[in-house]
RNA sequence: GGCCAGAUAGCUCAGUCGGUAGAGCAGGGGACUGAAAAUCCCCGUGUCGGUGGUUCGAUUCCACCUCUGGCCA
């Protein structure tokens, strides 16, 4: 069996407010290592406070790419992510530093990892046109169709799934060619790196929800809503986009509009965040050959990734 | 002090014309290929406030008690 000389990469997985980002800025300041972040909604700009995106002291430290590169009524997707991050990675690599993943956006990873199936991008006009479909006719009606083009994804879609139902129709609609025969054909994945899969668990759920709470609470004092109203201001912006959807900033969003009273938002978007960070936790525990480290423990888990690095003969580089 | 209405799942409540009870939310588990901080799926035993009474049988009817609202003094 050879060894595998592909450059490294680490990745490090946790779920929302697990402490990612100061165990991130630690690791950088001990190993030649650069960030890239693995998150949906950092990416866009104007977003800091409710996202908990790294202040500037931490960016100037402990530089992060792939934020801020998105106005929030641009969408950005998994596959943007997989390119840039491959370009990221490679410019890292080449300059003989080891690319740092870090985020919480497990979808991305695993896109990352495993890789995706060549599928067309998402077509605003068209997405438009079944959205009002589904307004009008109803969500049966479209997972009826979806049986009659494409049988195999209606039977793994759910009908109560519109999201999933919407993007087969797209994709059959902007092909000809329903999505399971692109599913069948298998992924692309991109194997220039090998990875060290870091998780940080969140070792108590029980604290986990302390500490959303306890970090909702900071953003609120930071002035969460006052950053939600300027986004609510522009006539640009609108509830749907997926900007908006993210945790927290759904919640305010519905507040400025009305649509919640002022005790009520808050206590809905720690619930969100809460059961966001549970969905994170599911695609945790599914990963194979990952290491998981314990939170707010980091002289260890800089032990640990000594001990690691030892142990898959890749210590040169790293430490 | 008197009258009225409540007291049922962690929370808000429904219900049982007497045969030990079920929704929403919360919470837990799962799925996940260009919106993913998204979008979905599955999971409901709890001294039915306490003590007595009537009854084959009471969470349900009756009495008293405790507590919480409201009204009247």
């Amino acid at each position: 069996m050879s060894v595998d000389t592909r450059p490294l990469a680490i990745l490090l997985m946790g779920p929302t407010a697990s402490g990612k980002t100061g165990l991130a800025v630690e690791l950088a300041k001990h190993f030649p290592v650069d960030i890239i972040s693995v998150d949906s909604a950092l990416v866009y700009r104007g977003m800091d406070i409710g996202t908990a995106k790294p202040d500037e002291e931490t960016l100037r430290i402990a530089p992060h790419r792939l934020i801020d590169i998105r106005d929030p009524v641009q969408p950005y997707s998994a596959a943007e992510f997989v390119s840039d991050a491959l370009r990221e990675m490679q410019a890292i690599t080449a300059n003989g530093r080891i690319p740092l993943l870090v985020g919480g956006t497990m979808l991305y990873f695993r896109a990352l990892e495993k890789g995706l199936s060549a599928l067309p991008a998402a077509d605003a006009v068209l997405r438009k046109q079944l959205d009002e479909r589904l307004q009008q006719q109803g969500l049966q009606a479209l997972h009826d169709e979806l049986t009659v083009v494409d049988p195999m994804a209606a039977q793994r879609i759910h009908p109560n799934d519109p999201q999933r139902i919407l993007r087969a129709l797209e994709v059959y609609h902007l092909t000809g060619k329903p999505l399971s025969e692109f599913f069948d054909q298998g992924v692309v994945a991109d194997n220039s790196h090998q990875y060290l899969k870091l998780i940080l668990s969140a070792d108590d759920r029980a604290l986990l929800h302390q500490r959303i709470n306890v970090r909702f609470d900071n953003m609120l004092q930071a002035g969460f809503l006052n950053e939600v109203r300027q986004l609510f201001q522009r006539e640009d912006l609108y509830a749907e986009l997926p900007a908006m959807r993210a945790v927290g900033y759904r919640q305010a969003w519905q507040f400025l509009a009305g649509d919640l009273a002022e005790d009520e938002w808050v206590e809905k978007a720690k619930i969100a965040t809460r059961q966001y960070a549970k969905r994170q936790l599911t695609w945790l525990r599914s990963e194979q050959d990952a290491h998981w480290l314990n939170p707010g423990d980091t002289e260890e888990t800089k032990k640990k990734l000594k001990l690691i690095c030892t142990e898959r003969a890749v210590q040169k580089r790293l430490c």
